[in-house]
DNA sequence: ATCCATCAATGAGCATTGCTCATGAACTGA
DNA sequence: TCAGTTCATGAGCAATGCTCATTGATGGAT
């Protein structure tokens, strides 16, 4: 059925780049009598010479100069997907797939991406927000390759690392009366909006380690999509919403919000990144998870 | 050197396309094992697996991605030029490539292409104007593979035939004096400007057989490249040319022109078809001529 | 014209490659 | 649990592709 293959292609490329067979041999560290019986079993294949034999020399007929530009067209496409891959194995080169479980982690995120993204130039990175058997099932699945959570669920064929240590806050509007107490207690969120992301009640810290164990629920439960929206939000006097407090001493230079310390002990987070354990030796990865540890060290 | 081979691109588009490789080795004649071995192989030599092994399942890994969207770019290629070069060993189909010697001719060429292109849907037609070596080099250099000239060179291994006979005329534009003459004598021509194309003077009829015998020179001469261009210009009055009498009748019912012959027997010219006589038996070349013959007599 | 250097073609024989066969191990679904 | 799949693997063989040695043809130098 197939009769064309590379070496063909590369015979005649070198024939007529070198101008005869023996010199094209020699550049293939081949013999001239091997490129002769290959080309000769093409041409018996195809029902047609390649070359016109004139003396000792070889002209390309019509058929050799289409196989010569075709030869031109896709050798160096083939090479390039042979240096391709072998940047692939060299672990230079891949695609990142990081998802993302926490919706505020995504500010932090964005901090390791841009300078990775520089010492990293051949690796594409894409980041994933739904998946749909989890975080730890695209992981498992493939989906990703890297799964950026506060809730690290060791299993088997799974290694977590902790990257980034923070402390989760409630975030008050301008003269909230918080703002002068030390810290909140669940009951003053009794009365107030609270602002979350839209994830389920048991994936959000405020409730499974404050407001919950108190038995206490607050008295309006409003979804926003999007930090900044759910900063204006409070700013504006809206609600009150539970996130890290870098994020936020972030914002309160643009707007006006101030975080309270959940509790007396306040409410400690930590950022894992998890990845599938035979991707560990992957170059570009571990530089990723060392990137984004070094960052929480500096 | 060179790992990738074509049969690596198909075992991997066939497991793609049939999901595993039992069916793909089915498809493609072959056993699994001789697929499963063939792809070990390229993985060794890559240092990378092309595909995760989950279960009794197969999953590209990144490489293998890739290596998918490498083969589905380059196997149809490779498909298209075995289907065209089965195509030329049939004879059906070629590139007819034709060099133009002589600048009215591509009027009388386009009434041949025409009807050729419905006759041979498989040929590519292609015209030449510019030649590194002339027109008979053209065709020994292989440049081309049909010269339509007014010169034939007989020369070994080239063959001329002629296949249109014209009269070579003066095109003079409204109440121009010499409509009422019989024929146009040399001496008339001595006030004038005469619009001819850009070639050297050698080259051109109206001076070989006719301006240069006499020993006379026109008042000016003006080089135009095109024949709509040449004919407007005489239509408005800024010059005479020397045209074939069939082109000057064909362009009378749109412009103001008209022919005049050129001295009292006329100039009578001859186009001719050259070819290799090596390539005398291609059907599409030798149908080409033949149709050629045929416009002239009907 | 002669000779030598150089080119491609060819046939024989061998080394390598690529294939099949037979089997095993891992997994899936009834 | 067990039949029915899946892919992996090793041994052996057949086909392929290569080299070597040689021939014939050609062109340039003498």
């Amino acid at each position: 059925m197939a009769i064309l293959e590379r070496t063909h292609l590369a015979i005649i490329r070198a024939v007529d780049e070198h101008g005869s067979l023996t010199a094209a041999a020699e550049k293939l560290h081949l013999t001239q009598s091997a490129l002769s019986h290959t080309i000769r079993k093409l041409e018996d294949q195809l029902g047609l010479p390649v070359w016109h034999r004139e003396g000792r020399g070889l002209r390309p007929t019509q058929a050799g100069e289409y196989l010569l530009a075709v030869a031109n067209r896709l050798l160096p496409q083939l090479g390039y997907a042979e240096e391709r891959l072998k940047e692939f194995a060299r672990g230079e080169r891949g695609a990142l797939r990081i998802g993302m479980e926490c919706h505020p982690c995504y500010q932090w995120l964005l901090k390791i991406v841009s300078p990775y993204l520089g010492a990293w130039p051949a690796v594409d990175v894409d980041v994933k927000q739904k998946f749909q058997f989890g975080g730890i099932g695209a992981l498992f699945g493939y989906e990703i390759d890297m799964l950026v959570t506060p809730d690290p669920l060791h299993k088997p064929g799974l290694t977590f690392e902790p990257v980034f240590d923070y402390e989760q806050v409630l975030v008050v509007g301008p003269d909230h009366p918080l703002r002068k107490l030390p810290h909140a207690l669940p009951k003053h969120l009794a009365d107030e909006t609270l602002i979350t992301y839209p994830v389920p009640v048991d994936r959000l810290d405020i409730y499974t380690q404050f407001l919950t164990p108190a038995g206490i629920a607050p008295r309006r439960h409003k979804p926003i999509e999007t930090t900044d929206i759910m900063l204006q939000m409070v700013a504006s006097g809206r609600g009150v919403a539970a996130l890290p407090r870098w994020l936020v001493e972030e914002y309160a230079s643009k707007l006006d919000v101030a975080p309270v310390k959940l509790g007396k002990q306040g409410v400690a987070k930590q950022i894992f990144l998890g990845y599938r354990e035979a991707d560990a030796d992957i170059d570009y990865l571990r530089a990723f998870v060392d990137m984004a540890r070094t960052h929480r060290d500096a």
